[in-house]
DNA sequence: TTAAGTGCAAATTGTTTGCATACAA
DNA sequence: TTGTATGCAAACAATTTGCACTTAA
């Protein structure tokens, strides 16, 4: 069994991910490019469970310690961002995805992502001003459909990602 | 061996969360009294392990379950709020200790509160640019300590409430 | 070759629960 | 009195780890 992705040439591609563990100099066993596979395709927050099967479904030969370890291993170097959404388990997605941020809908349930640069400034700002290097943050805003307006006109300083499935 | 407090008439005086917990119509027992009291008087944000600990040494006939039970009664009844910084247990405060942001030091895992205006009024720019008033919001920065800075100087913008210890 | 990675199963950790007893209303 | 709360210990669920065996570099 060969690789994940054979490019046209033959030469062995490996995920964004992949890319990234080398880039960081981990070691490249089978079951770490399947897990990178994995998560570089993952369009949502998949918990631990969600990986081992999505990953037991492209090779049997790995193991639910083997994912924790990695992902670990991963959110160290900085290449996964662990979130907590409730529920007990810890969920995981690429950083190269961005900070992005959400907005729940009060009323529908319904969950918009966003960025916006000057959020990040203002948080690393306060958190410098506390005396600390901002590594991470998260934030959320519950909000309600402001009367009649069906979709905002594009934002000055809002970019809203695309939102992702489940 | 009496109520944990006694005002100068005579009156049995019960902690401020105590006195929501009746608010609620909950049947307050001693051990709910002396939990809901250590909650009243915690300025931290503790775990179920610190809670019963705290608890304990004000009336040792209490057990862990109870403080789990009653930590979730609470949550329920909106009188607690849950926070997940991370290492795995849920910490718990107060929901009258009003609106702030809290900053943890991913080290040693100390949450230092604070307020910011400049902060509120962004969130709601945000979601008014995405169409939506901001009913709430929550935001939560995790940072290292700056190399060799104690104690940031007093920054302009940002209030830091209280810290509290541990 | 050899330090690092893996599978498996047992061990930990945080939290919940079943059941007999104790207690607030 | 009577239904709810509690203590205790066993049950659980998510995650970690010890150890012998593979494997990437």
């Amino acid at each position: 069994m060969g690789r994940e992705t054979e490019t046209p040439d033959g030469v062995v591609g490996d995920s964004p991910i992949a890319r990234l563990c080398v880039k960081h100099g981990l070691k490249m066993t089978g079951q770490r490019r399947v897990i990178a596979r994995v998560l570089s395709e993952a369009e949502d927050h998949p918990d631990v469970e969600e990986l081992y099967r999505r990953a037991s479904a492209l090779d049997s030969r790995i193991s639910v310690a083997t994912v924790y370890r990695t992902v670990r291993l991963l959110e160290e170097k900085g290449i996964l961002e662990r979130r907590d959404f409730g529920g007990g388990r810890a969920r995981y997605e690429a950083s190269e995805n961005g900070h992005h941020y959400h907005l729940i809908d009060v009323d529908s349930g319904n969950v918009i992502e966003f960025e916006n640069d000057e959020l990040v400034g203002l948080l690393a700002r306060i958190a410098a001003e506390l005396g600390f290097d901002l590594m991470s943050h998260r934030a959320e805003l519950f909000g309600r459909r402001i009367n009649g307006d069906k979709k905002a006109s594009a934002p000055s300083n809002v970019t809203q990602t695309g939102h992702r499935g489940k």
